[in-house]
DNA sequence: TATCTATATTTATAATAATCAATATTGTGG
DNA sequence: CCACAATATTGATTATTATAAATATAGATA
């Protein structure tokens, strides 16, 4: 197959992209926090919840991790702008952010 | 404000979550390669391409980035099932596989 | 074949992040 | 105040990954 272009200039300049640096920058910290699978397991636990929330406490032994991990990473999905948490008594609930994950998804719609 | 439930039992177990182990894995891995800034500004220049496709030899100069490392995120993203590749002649041109970023987009709409 | 160009791979290094033990903090109830 | 429970933080270790220099591979053209 033939290339459809000279050998002498390779490709004309692509067209500015949609997404500036800062806005990638800002929407790859988004789709890292996602990228660990005990927090998606998070994300769905709270969704299948028909209270739309969690006690930090169930998810130490629901997720099989030690709790300084399950710590960090609800502060990573809280950070991210993910979670809620409200304190009520000795406990912490988490409620979804549903905002957030609309602003990804139509991210990945624009293609 | 007072907790809502017994101190001797904090919660009831959770409701099996939405996603399995294995879905979250998945997920995750699709979802930590969106999470790199010069990935997505690959996928979102594509987008912007009225040919919908880039040259891999646009790209080093357009990021910014050594070939190499260029080479590495093109197949990060290839592997993930995100991009297309073709050859023709001595250049590679990448296209969007847009059914892999929607099935993110429904994956996310579940909550 | 020889040479040039585009792309990929190898390899090493540096940066980032997950994990958890130990400890601290905060709230509850006595 | 004290003891207990839930959560957060600190600190250290390990694992993963981005990056790019050096090199290899593959295709085009003469």
């Amino acid at each position: 197959m033939k290339p459809n272009q000279s050998l002498a200039i390779c490709c004309p300049p692509l067209l500015a992209g949609r997404l500036t640096s800062n806005e990638a920058n800002y929407l790859a910290a988004i789709f890292r926090v996602l990228g660990e699978s005990a927090r998606l397991q998070i994300l769905s636990l709270i969704a299948a919840q028909p209270s739309q929330e969690v006690c930090a406490c169930e998810l130490v032994e629901t997720l099989g991790l030690a709790q300084p991990t399950v710590s960090h990473h609800l502060k990573v999905l809280y950070e991210a702008g993910l979670l809620t948490k409200e304190r009520r008594g000795t406990w912490i609930y988490y409620r979804l952010l549903p905002e957030k994950l609309a602003m990804l998804r139509d991210a990945l719609a624009e293609s």
